[in-house]
RNA sequence: GGGCGGGUAGCUCAGUUGGGAGAGCACCGGCCUUACAAGCCGGGGGUCACAGGUUCGAGCCCUGUUCCGCCUACCA
């Protein structure tokens, strides 16, 4: 006989199975199946990531989902795999080295990569060991990198032929700029941040020596390179200046005064002044009227020569400080303002970010995003839940050709080399030995990387194996859901269907579930410095991964953002002791048990067993659904109350009485206690994978794994309504008896004698035929039924529908009690009475409302009314025994 | 500036076609009833942010107000 302890233990649980599914090979997807496939890939984590709660959500989602598919039999396939996190990782192994007191310039560029390759191997993707502990059903086989051999040919090739299309184009353009990070970064790496800064008028004097302009502007070291000041051709003030010049001070530069219609004559002064080198604003501006740019800035952030001599070498910010002193005793400032402004920061590292003139190179994004936007319009994406569709069109209408060059080493080094002979730029697959234009040999590479984005773009088919042409492409493209949170919708979701309708010539994937966001108690988002993160691995040492999980899952409710509060883990972890206690009492039972757990239907079920099994099939029904429209939320709320307050609070209870006899009803209980149970075990196996795991191989069962075992399917013919509602009266009349017991105060132990008075033959049959249940759970000596009951004067009721619940309670009649039971009931039903009394007798309601809704209150109506009759005579008689 | 999401029990949140609101935790009372005290039984608790409107009927649909959160934007 199977014997469990009396409290769940995850951990040796977790681990056992965790390493029995991978020896097993269960995640493992064969391409060569011809079953019908379902493939997720999975948002791919950094190498420096460790898994944060965030991780833990996402990837419990995929996997409920992937668990879910395969045991439907689907030939499922999740794609495991890892970003190279360009900056990120560069970063990591730059503070090591500067820990050495060394650089990476000091290095070079080759040793560096090197040193960057040997920190990955051997500290980068601990994350890979935590996904397994988290009970991911990845393959693991298939594990990808960003940086392999073959997921870089996939980039070069895409490079390369966007190139080719004039879609890949380089060129001088302001772009931000980190100067902490020392490389651009496309628009959507730089986070914007409101800042109380100040907003700086200085004057400028015009050259004739006549008079001066008052220009304003936040960042006041940018003046120094200047080379122009800009009205508003309309501008009434400004008119009689048309075409002078002015000097720029401190540096005596003469800037001329030009005319357009961006500046604003609300803003400031209505006077622009013009730093085509650092705001792109002002480099458009430039464009149009053939400025002069100027670049006063090093890449570090500090001032360079054409600052001048007194600023040179100083930090901007310090450049700025002495400027603004400088400026303040030479008379130029007229006056600083308070301006609140929103000032963009870099998301690795929050410098603030410096709009920087640079030679890049784009991503043409217009051509690409059309046909994105049609796959999401027409449905063939569909995103979920759809208001994020709308988020999705307006930054996709409104998308800007994307800076994919970064300044760093670690990364897809960008296939240009630049012929030192002519200056050709060569752009190829393979690396070039000679210059297709003047075939010197000459040739030096870019030194430039791709932005990390450019290739998770490609994830959903470079992981696949494209551009070689695979089985496995072939079988699992496109893939069948994307599961991620809405921050990366842009910079990955929206990419990878521009790069997955340009080269597959189909989208990367049909649903997009967007999950939200996991925050804290208080809502505040986690972060480290904050020091409110909730460690999602403390959290499966202490509860167990499973809780951990299942909280996730029935927190996931679609469109709003999750507080994670620790009690609720708590809840479901006493949740997995309650399944593990329940299974308990099933293996307790089955000494003697011989007989196979399949279901004989012509064995003597009970109505119990029947009931059971009706209820099982309806959850089993809603949980199908839930996880189909992805309300995981739904499905797990659906399997908690099924075992919780089906199988354990009533079932199991029901089964006691039966279990104790020997013969066809200990075994059909018996066998039903198991099936359900495995049922069960199945339905929550993708929300809780260790602990259904562990239980079922200790069921009677001959499969290797729960895991591979089928998921129950929804049987209209095992529903059976008649059996439920039969059930629901014994069910109804046990808690009524509890309920007096309970407002009476009467000792639980103490058995009663009960009576119920029902004029309906079939509720009469009902409660004489499931008699022995009712005696057991509501702890009744005595259960009579019938028409015709004379209700004992000393006694406590209530009236259940049809039936009239009689508790005689000679000699122990609390009076008082029950008067003020019955009381508080009368006062209910008055008011839902005078309710229904108005809403019955409104013309326009009866007139308009449908027949059913009329006919279902008219029903209330008649029973409250009956039921108030009742307990008015009851009370009557209550009283008398208070007199 | 524009857009989106949200304000439901003390707390955290469900509420899928509009027909008088639910869960978990917390709280109160009673129980070691031989699976489970991480449990069992019973109970109290809500002008569904506010104000209008549509409707016979609104937590749900419309308008406005307000508070919170997020995304987005080149006003120097």
């Amino acid at each position: 006989m199977i014997q469990l302890d009396k409290q769940y233990e995850p951990g040796e649980v977790e681990k056992r199975w965790g390493q029995f599914w991978q020896e097993k090979n269960f995640f493992h997807a064969d391409e060569t199946k011809e079953s019908p496939a379902y493939s997720i890939v999975i948002p791919p984590p950094n190498i420096t990531g460790r898994l944060h709660i965030g991780h833990a959500f996402n990837n419990t989602l995929q996997d409920i989902i992937a668990r879910w598919k395969r045991m439907q039999g689907y030939n499922t396939l999740w794609q495991p795999g890892m970003d190279h996190a360009g900056i990120a990782t560069q970063n990591v192994v730059e503070k090591q080295l500067h820990a050495e007191g060394s650089n990476r310039q000091e290095l070079g560029r080759e040793a560096f990569v090197e040193r960057v390759w040997k920190w990955r191997n051997e500290s980068g993707g601990t994350i890979t060991g935590q996904l397994k502990k988290l009970g991911c059903s990845l393959d693991w086989e298939r594990e990808r990198f960003t940086m392999d051999e073959g997921l870089s040919k996939a980039v070069r090739e895409v490079f390369v032929t966007l190139y080719e299309e004039g879609l890949v184009y380089k060129g001088d353009y302001i772009i931000n700029w980190c100067p902490r990070c020392q490389t651009a970064l496309s628009d959507l790496e730089v986070e914007h941040k409101d800042a109380q800064g100040h907003l700086y008028h200085l004057k400028y004097p015009f050259k004739d020596g006549e008079g001066s302009l008052i220009i304003a502007t936040t960042r006041p070291e940018t003046m120094l390179g200047d080379t122009a000041v800009a009205v508003n051709p309309d501008d009434e003030r400004y008119q009689k200046y048309k075409g002078k010049s002015l000097v720029l001070p401190m540096l005596n530069r003469e800037i001329p005064l030009i005319e357009d219609r961006y500046v604003d004559t609300s803003f400031g002064t209505g006077a622009l002044k013009v730093t085509p080198a650092h705001d792109p604003n002002d480099f458009e501006l430039g464009r149009r009227h053939q400025l002069e740019t100027i670049n006063v800035m090093n890449p570090d952030g500090t001032m360079n020569s054409l600052a001048g001599s007194e600023y040179e070498g100083l930090d901007r910010f310090e450049c700025r400080k002495k400027l603004v002193e400088d400026l303040k005793d030479s008379g130029v400032l007229v006056k600083v303002e308070d301006l609140s402004h929103s000032v963009g920061h870099c998301y690795r590292c929050r410098t603030v970010v410096e709009p920087y003139l640079s030679k890049q190179w784009f991503v043409k994004a217009k051509p690409l995003a059309e046909p994105a936007m049609k796959a999401v319009r027409d449905g063939t994406i569909k995103i979920i839940p759809k208001f994020w569709e709308n988020t999705y069109f307006e930054w996709m209408e409104n998308i800007r050709d994307w800076c994919i060059s970064r300044q760093i080493w670690w990364g897809h080094q960008i296939p240009a080399w630049n012929c030192q002979s002519c200056g050709e730029v060569v752009v190829a697959r393979k690396t070039p030995k000679t210059c297709s234009a003047c075939s010197s040999a000459d040739l030096v590479q870019e030194t430039d990387v791709l932005d990390t984005w450019f290739s998770s773009a490609l994830w959903p088919f470079s992981t696949l194996g494209w551009p070689e042409k695979t089985q496995s492409l072939e079988r699992f493209y496109p893939t069948s859901m994307l599961c991620t949170g809405f921050d990366i919708l842009f910079f990955w979701v929206a990419r990878m269907i521009m790069m997955g309708l340009k080269f597959m010539g189909e989208v990367p994937f049909r649903d997009v579930y967007i999950h939200a966001l996991i925050r804290d108690a208080e809502g505040q988002k986690m972060s480290k410095t904050k020091g409110n993160v909730i460690d999602p691995l403390e959290v499966m040492e202490q509860y167990g991964t499973d809780a951990l999980r299942f909280t996730l899952a029935a927190f996931a409710a679609q469109g709003r953002d999750i507080k994670l509060a620790e009690d609720r883990i708590e809840g479901y972890r006493n949740f997995c002791n309650k399944l593990w206690n329940a299974s308990r009492f099933v293996f307790m039972n089955l000494e003697d048990y011989k007989g196979s757990c399949a279901l004989d239907e012509k064995n003597n079920l009970s109505t119990a067993d029947r009931w059971i099994l009706s209820r099982l099939n309806r959850a089993t029904k809603e949980v199908n659904e839930a996880l189909e429209a992805f309300r995981f939320n739904d499905a797990a709320l659906t399997v908690y109350k099924f075992i919780w307050n089906e199988y354990c609070d009533w079932y199991i209870e029901l089964t006691k009485s039966k279990l104790t006899d020997s013969g066809p009803e200990r075994v059909a209980a018996q066998n039903v206690l198991i099936h359900v149970l495995n049922s069960a075990l199945k339905l929550l196996h993708p929300f809780m994978p260790f602990i259904t795991e562990e239980i079922w191989q200790k069921l009677p069962q001959d499969e290797d794994s729960i895991m591979v075992s089928k998921f129950p399917e929804f049987q209209e013919e095992r529903t059976d309504a008649a059996v439920e509602k039969e059930m629901d009266t014994v069910m109804e009349v046990i808690t009524g008896i509890r309920n007096i017991r309970g407002e009476m105060n009467l000792n639980p132990g103490l058995k009663l004698n009960v009576l119920v008075k029902t004029s309906n033959p079939k509720t009469q049959k009902t409660l004489q035929d499931q008699a022995s249940y009712i005696r057991k759970l509501a702890r009744v000596e005595q259960l009579q039924t019938g028409a015709e009951i004379e209700k004992p004067k000393v006694s406590a009721s209530s009236v259940l529908g049809e039936m009239d619940l009689i508790i005689p309670l000679e000699g122990m009649m609390d009076f008082q009690e029950e008067r003020n039971r019955i009381e508080k009931e009368l006062k209910k039903i008055q008011k839902d009475l005078i309710f229904l009394n108005k809403k019955l007798s409104n013309p326009d309601f009866v007139e308009k409302a449908p027949a059913e809704v009329i006919e279902k209150d008219e029903q209330r109506k008649t029973s409250l009314s009956e039921k108030q009759v009742k307990l008015e005579i009851h009370l009557k008689t209550i009283k008398q025994g208070i007199d």
